[in-house]
DNA sequence: ACCTGAACACCGTTCAAGT
DNA sequence: ACCTGAACACCGTTCAAGT
């Protein structure tokens, strides 16, 4: 008998491929195993995906918008009036997500074909959107000089993301900090970056 | 008929599979096909890897190894008077290599555990020497103020480890820097956070 | 000790159908 | 348009052998 899937399965797929993502690591996510948790045939994927790389853009996509989201999250909780606060906030919430996530992170960073993914770029440009402003309003505020405030940015993404990319290949053996987590450390290498950008007299 | 292997099975493997993943990328290595390029049936590798894991590892330890050898001499070829520029120097290097053999640093950098494979972190420690070194005589000289230059050193790391990590994501599409290419990029990047870490007076 | 061949459960992907 | 079932070539891993 043909049991047709409910409402959206191109959703509920990317869904349980995140959760399947999560539990059984990257290596561990196959088309045929999010089949068979969404409740459908093994190939019904293909009605909504090329094939498995589309579904991996696809989890990554969702996984820079909640990205964006968190980072939004947690520059709204920090002091509105230290431009600096608010720019270290966002990056520990960046390696936060990646410790939460780091499958999600690896899967968000493995290399996809821009002209064929373009929604993803977006959502990966866009999830940048709050730290640029922060960049912005920080040399507004004379607390940041120096040139072009997008070289800025994606000079602290850098940072952030090497410290977030390193936290999870070292996992338990921590690296990058002796006893602290890495989450302590982002505020220490941030604050040397930032004290490069800031004036100086 | 047993046609048995010449001399060193497991340093052939480690090579051919090298190959393979520079011209297949991740997911085009596998075991048997390596077994067969190195003229070997195609659970031979079990005899010197407990799993293709272990091979992996294998690989991620070589390449730990030569980008060590790379940064090296890219310190060698600068000028010795300046450790600024030594440390822009093998910055350079090692977002050489992370363009050069971006799938070789994907799976230097996949997550390991420590316990399971200690040659690997031994090798991943040591390709930092060199640049921990450039850190304390920058000390000496006066050049770098601030705290420990363990944590200076790792800071950097990050940085440079950042820049090459995006930029292999991004490829083509050089979210990073509009026209120029990432390695033009990480001089202007370290040279902030080497400000920040810089005397101020 | 080192390697082979057959076998197993699992993949991604395609294709001819069904509604 | 949306989904299924059978089929194909490929995988990692195991196991009983062979030398």
């Amino acid at each position: 008998m043909a049991k047709y899937h409910h409402g959206n399965l191109r959703h509920d797929l990317i869904q349980v491929a995140t959760e399947l993502l999560a539990v059984e690591g990257t290596h561990g996510l196959s088309l045929r195993k999010m089949a068979q948790k969404a409740g459908v045939s093994h190939n019904a994927p293909y009605m909504h995906f090329a094939d498995k790389e589309a579904v991996l853009a696809a989890i990554a996509e969702e996984g820079f918008r909640l990205l964006a989201v968190e980072v939004e999250a947690a520059i709204e909780r920090s002091d509105r009036q230290n431009t600096r606060q608010q720019l270290i906030a966002a990056s520990e919430a960046y390696v936060r997500f990646a410790q939460a996530r780091p499958n999600h992170l690896q899967v968000m960073f493995a290399p996809y074909d821009a002209v064929k993914y373009p929604d993803l770029l977006a959502a990966s440009a866009a999830s940048l959107d709050r730290l640029f402003e922060l960049v912005k309003s920080g040399r507004e505020n004379g607390k940041l000089v120096a040139g072009d405030p997008h070289v800025m940015t994606k000079a602290i993404w850098s940072m952030v993301h090497g410290i977030a990319s390193i936290s999870i290949a070292y996992q338990t053996t921590t690296i990058l900090s002796a006893n602290d987590s890495a989450t302590d450390v982002v505020s220490v290498f941030i604050n040397y970056l930032l004290d490069g950008m800031a004036t100086k007299d």
